[in-house]
DNA sequence: CGCAAGATTGAGGTCGTTCAAATAAAGTGG
DNA sequence: CCACTTTATTTGAACGACCTCAATCTTGCG
């Protein structure tokens, strides 16, 4: 589930932090994870979704955006980042999320690795709770990506994906929960939820067997695209 | 930020598990995490928003929804939970969603107190790092509700209570962003931002001064009120 | 079989969008 | 400092996606 991050040797030095703003502005001489002050320009990018996260910044004044897009442009903003907050901690590989200066900005950046490298020394068990908090939070992102900018097709898209994915990827899925639960999920009502499937149905994307608690994938490139925000092709 | 968690002696046994699912089923003889198999029937609540968290969960068979509801009924579900996902995991004295059985579920109940126990060994650098994941998770839920619930007038006035609590409750909310960066924040187009912020003027809840990127909240009770989904008494 | 609950379908309404234009603000160069 | 261009924001009118309300159909279960 969560891929371990291993830094290769990464010089770095443990912190010894005791400040009042809290930890991260109080690194230790010897072993600092701290490092320099970073001004931004009106729209300038921090860090894009993908790239790997070395740093994690606190924002010292203006503002950050955090956001990602689906593939036709429509964006999702997922949060502002004020002074005082903390952007771009994932615990990850990559950043998930593109963050932007929304004005004139500055930033303090902190390296990351040391993190992974200290919680390697951390129980199985802290960590673990650590990887299912992060999965809460990536699924939590997706989720917000569907809510804020995906039509009522596409959002039943996605959703048939995901649980087919989250069944192993078989093309029967099946739906334990009620229609009322999906539509409350997808920011929608019932009736649009039946009324997509039985559309997606219709186009051959999908087949619903009798029973209303099971759904075929007929088509997974199309619903893929679909849900990914490319427009389809007929 | 985080409060800890002092777990008082419980008299909680051993698990000795070996399974493929993954550390927490493997914690040391000596401090045992995890405890007993919990059956629920359908719509049978787990644990509520603002109950103590004691347990976390880990889905055995069947499936969980968690949601949260505004105050006249609307429903955000947040997530399903399937065998092996992992539950009520949020590091905190207080569960902040309800999560109940979407249909016959078996689930195994872990003792959570041993996290903050845990990383109260950890590092200051760690337990910062955690502090942060869970603030973005706590926002981004936040977020859910509003984009899957909320209408335009309605997520206007959540956001600017939001900016205010984040710039010390002035009653003077500077907003650093541009309208289209509010619009892909609320899922809303700059048209309707706009529109909203004119209809919350008339009605005299905020006031906005010539510089657009300004706005004074003139009666919070009334915007507390509409962010809650509490219907408007005019 | 008969009933209750859930799901689907249909018709009409609404909120937010789209498209378009007007207004205001912020630069730019003279 | 001012005319001019560019960009951001506000306002208006018409449209459309999704919602509401209501009826029909299906399924599960006593």
């Amino acid at each position: 589930m969560q891929t371990a991050y291993v830094t290769i040797a990464s010089p770095m030095t443990v912190i010894q932090p005791r400040l009042p703003v809290g930890p991260l502005a109080r690194s230790a001489p010897s072993a600092p994870v701290a490092g320099a002050t970073r001004r931004l320009g009106k729209d300038q990018e921090l860090c894009a979704e993908g790239a790997a996260a070395t740093f994690f910044y606190k924002v010292v004044s203006g503002g950050l955006r955090t956001y990602r897009l689906l593939e036709d442009g429509r964006r999702q903003v997922d949060a502002f980042y004020l002074p005082g907050d903390i952007v771009g901690l994932e615990a990850r590989e990559e950043h998930r999320v593109t963050a932007e200066a929304v004005c004139e900005t500055t930033v303090i950046a902190y390296r990351r690795c040391s993190f992974e490298a200290a919680s390697r020394g951390e129980s199985e068990f802290v960590r673990e709770i650590v990887a299912a908090i992060l999965e809460s939070l990536e699924r939590a992102r997706d989720h917000l990506l569907l809510l804020g900018c995906k039509s009522a097709l596409e959002k039943i898209a996605t959703f048939l994906l995901d649980m087919s994915r989250r069944e192993n990827d078989e093309d029967a899925v099946a739906l334990p929960m009620s229609r009322v639960d999906i539509a409350d999920h997808l920011g929608l009502r019932i009736e649009t939820v039946s009324r997509s499937l039985t559309e997606l149905g219709r186009r051959r994307l999908i087949e619903m067997p009798a029973d209303r608690r099971r759904i075929v994938l007929r088509n997974r490139a199309a619903l893929r695209d679909l849900a990914d925000g490319i427009e389809a092709v007929m």
